[in-house]
DNA sequence: GCCAACGTTGGC
DNA sequence: GCCAACGTTGGC
């Protein structure tokens, strides 16, 4: 089994909305990084346990956790004009984008932060802590992540 | 295939 | 809202 964070902007998905969703389940649409689709696309496994991580707010960190409960297919919402994540190079014949259903697990009593995160000595090495990470989905060290599951 | 211009991400 | 750090695009 691997591990994962995926960043979401809470103003758009927060973990309270996937929480709300029918069966608490989601599918992971609107990523359009090709490293973040090559992990979702190959390495993602059905079990496999996310951190949801919020960005882009007042207080970015990690919130909850989800797992993935249906392994990548095409992302559809790239074929829709009509969506906000239409991509009008991605052929329904050869789809360019893919996706994942997660399901949620737990939310945190309160925000692992990223300032809390960063302050780590143990934790230096995560991708998501270095400067200049953009990646939505990235992969998390078992160690990683039984630390971190320390602090809740 | 190089690289400048442009767009996006996301912390602050 | 600013801006640094990336990723993508497209002319050449």
């Amino acid at each position: 089994m691997n591990y994962w964070l995926m960043k979401s902007e809470p103003d758009v998905f927060a973990i309270d909305d996937l929480k709300a969703c029918p069966n608490g389940t989601e599918p992971w649409d609107g990523v359009r990084n090709y490293q973040a689709r090559n992990m979702m696309r190959d390495d993602m496994k059905k079990g496999d346990k996310v951190f949801f991580y919020h960005s882009n707010c007042k207080v970015p960190g990690i919130v909850g956790i989800a797992k993935v409960v249906k392994e990548s297919y095409p992302d559809h919402t790239a074929f829709d004009p009509e969506c906000k994540y239409y991509d009008p190079k991605s052929d329904p014949d050869n789809p360019r984008w893919f996706m994942v259903d997660v399901k949620f697990v737990k939310k945190f009593k309160e925000v692992i932060s990223l300032e809390q995160l960063k302050a780590m000595p143990e934790l230096e090495e995560m991708p998501l802590v270095r400067r200049g990470n953009r990646l939505s989905v990235m992969p998390v060290g078992e160690e990683h992540w039984e630390r971190i599951l320390e602090l809740v």
